[in-house]
DNA sequence: GTGCGACTCGCCACAAGTGG
DNA sequence: CCACTTGTGGCGAGTCGCAC
């Protein structure tokens, strides 16, 4: 038993509260934060917000003061920043308008570049339109596109026949490159290629998420995650990207290179 | 090591050509 | 006429070689 009070900041699980509560033990502080917070003391516990760690009488001395714990009632569970940060990100299921409110007003507030970065970036991402498909429902992405292109899937498509219709136009002008001899041969595996290819729409398919599930590179909602180098088997970064989402993914997408025969996606130029 | 220009690469928009 | 294909020029980013 501790002689001096320890004084720690305590929230509940699902209460956006803190509350200051001194104790000269574990007990002590668990019996306060219960009574605060109006929940049953049989089963509840505390641990610290930093890492989860579970608080016992022994640990209780070497808390520092004015940590911050978590009181968790039976059956609840706290991992620490993670769970935070677990919370925050199941907003991006469905952005909301509040969510982009709230965003906006930090960032008018702030001053620190870093934070200004973090939050413009946040902004970015929540300020999407993935699930509009048409011209009407989402001019600004269809900004400087042909008027011919009328939906997010039709213009990705062509996008993807054009770049590997390029492909294919590069390599036919090799065969003078090429030796005499091979050059028979050479001639014989590019007509194959491209009649293929053809009979394939270029496979157009790649980038159109309305494609069936084989066909494409994407999630339904049109994400790509880059597949790494061609000697890895992933991406370190995990990047990712879906170019249905706003004008600048749409651009930014054009830098990703398509390679190999099965269509694997880099991230990046080179 | 740095700065600079030349070059390459991959993409895009646009215009012209082609075929149904 | 319209949709699709092909060719071309321009742009931005990266790479290379060279001089200092």
């Amino acid at each position: 038993m501790l002689q001096k009070p320890k004084s720690v900041k305590l929230r509940a699980l699902r209460s956006p509260r803190k509350f200051g509560v001194a104790g000269r033990s574990c007990q002590e502080v668990l019996r306060k934060g219960c009574l605060r917070f109006q929940l049953p003391e049989r089963g509840s516990r505390l641990c610290l917000y930093e890492d989860g760690t579970e608080l016992t009488e022994d640990y209780f001395p070497s808390v520092a003061d004015n940590a911050e714990l978590v009181l968790l009632t039976s059956g609840q569970a706290w991992q620490g920043y993670v769970s935070d940060i677990g919370r925050f990100l199941s907003a991006f299921h469905e952005p909301q308008v509040g969510l982009i409110q709230a965003t906006q007003q930090l960032l008018c507030d702030e001053q620190a570049p870093q934070r200004q970065r973090l939050l413009a970036d946040l902004l970015h991402n929540v300020s999407q339109n993935i699930a509009a498909e048409t011209r009407a429902e989402d001019p600004p992405w269809f900004e400087g596109l042909e008027s011919r292109f009328q939906s997010k899937s039709g213009y990705l498509r062509y996008s993807c026949e054009s770049r590997i219709r390029s492909y294919l136009r590069e390599v036919s002008s090799y065969p003078s490159t090429v030796g005499a001899e091979a050059q028979e041969e050479f001639l014989r595996v590019l007509g194959s290629m491209c009649q293929k290819l053809r009979s394939v729409q270029y496979n157009g398919s790649y980038f159109d998420r309305g494609a069936k599930g084989g066909g494409r590179l994407c999630t339904p909602e049109g994400w790509f995650s880059c597949q790494g180098p061609f000697d890895m088997d992933s991406c370190l970064s995990r990047h990712s990207i879906n170019p249905y989402s706003n004008r600048e993914s749409r651009i930014l997408f054009s830098t990703w290179n398509l390679d190999h025969i099965d269509g694997v996606l880099l991230c990046g130029p080179g």
